[in-house]
DNA sequence: CGGACCCTTGATAGAACTCAATTCATGTGG
DNA sequence: CCACATGAATTGAGTTCTATCAAGGGTCCG
């Protein structure tokens, strides 16, 4: 399942896609004295931690699905990324966090001390590589998203949400969303309704297959590969 | 939707505002030779690397202005991010790069082995510190980025985009722009029709002052802060 | 069966884009 | 020094796309 960092580097020609989140293996390794008590599970919509809070913790999941948010003033909600299973999320710089976590599903998640990985990295050159390639990994991802957003039509943006998604779970022709339209919208920066009537319309026009909202079938991956230029 | 915590902290606005670009101070405390020749001059709208050149080499800006961009196959074009004097730009993991850097006016560019400030790092606790914060750092203005993109409203993003190069500039009622509107519109995410009509809007509204289209005057900067909540 | 929630669909209004024309700033050559 | 050319920026008119408001389906669960 934890695919060690570097092994994930060298994926490469479809790597372009692929916004895979990044993960930091050596925490696997013989160095499990670096976490916080045993693996917490968390039930669905319920926070994991807040904007604000002390960044004194990060956490990886064992499975299920988390999103990461800010809250604007006027009710609005921008999601900034989804973290799935081997994932690390919640690793800042600041002390304070400026982004909150919340449980999209139920999911596992271990604990893992900040100050004690970071210290931990000062004399131990893997996991130092690791924890920068890991930043650098986070770096890629938060540019594809803003490529992402920055694209004009909503076609496009949510055609190369389902395609990213389909190539997060390893897949060609199908993907699994855990996630609401809200969530959809909220990261694309769009409406529930216009996520919706997005989606309605790739399938009259046969490029997917709904079978439920919650499922996706690509009927036409090319097309959809073409929208997204 | 699911605000189900307790008071957030709130930031102070102008701390959330600061898209600080990240530098490594460490590569001028003697380590002068990790450098790659002299300072290279660059002309504006020339052209520093282009997406999918080797990414063996990365740059510090002694003076001028740099963006980084990716071009869609329809001939748009999304800018990354924009650095300045004492910015360092162009460090990525991958081999290949996945943004081209153009520069926005002349400027003198500092060049570094990536290699060799890697190796140097694993023996260097305060190098590698700054690589990591480096990083991290990154990964925060990619996210501010996000979420700039990710604002609906027009008004929103030109707001935050002044507000934030005041601050860059180290500024209160005052910023310079480096960049041409297309730039602008490139990196927010709009036209530049819109740019410039945002921000004609925002002239006759009292709320800035356009000496020259380079030039922008905060008559009231309250407004404006108000306007990305 | 009823209710809650999520999703979809419809009608309408508003915001941003497109195309087009004009103004402005800058630089060049006569 | 001025006429002119050039490119950037602004402004205008019309169109397109997405948000908004509102209503109706679908599914799960008590």
């Amino acid at each position: 399942m934890h695919r060690t960092a570097t092994a994930r580097v060298q994926h490469s020609p479809a790597a372009a896609l692929v916004a895979r989140t990044a993960t930091i293996a050596a925490l696997d390794e013989g160095r499990e004295a670096l976490r916080v008590g045993a693996v917490s599970h968390i039930a669905a919509d319920r926070e994991i931690f807040a904007e604000g809070d002390s960044a004194d913790v990060f956490f990886r999941i064992v499975f299920g699905t988390v999103r990461t948010c800010k809250f604007l003033g006027d009710g609005r909600r921008q999601i900034e990324a989804f973290y799935t299973a081997g994932d690390v999320f919640g690793f800042e710089l600041e002390d304070a966090r400026i982004l909150g976590a919340e449980a999209v599903t139920d999911c596992n998640i271990i604990t893992y001390r900040r100050r004690g990985v970071e210290a931990a990295a000062l004399h131990d050159e893997t996991l130092a590589r690791q924890l920068l390639s890991f930043a650098m990994q986070s770096v890629g991802h938060a540019q594809k998203h803003a490529f992402l957003l920055g694209r004009r039509a909503a076609t496009e943006k949510v055609a190369s949400f389902l395609l990213t998604w389909a190539d997060r779970q390893g897949r060609q022709g199908h993907v699994d969303l855990p996630m609401s339209r809200q969530d959809m919208g909220d990261y694309m920066g769009l409406t529930i309704e216009t996520v919706s009537r997005t989606l309605s319309q790739m399938e009259r026009d046969g490029l997917i297959a709904i079978p439920n909202a919650r499922q996706i079938r690509f009927l036409s991956r090319q097309a959809l590969e073409d929208m997204i230029v």
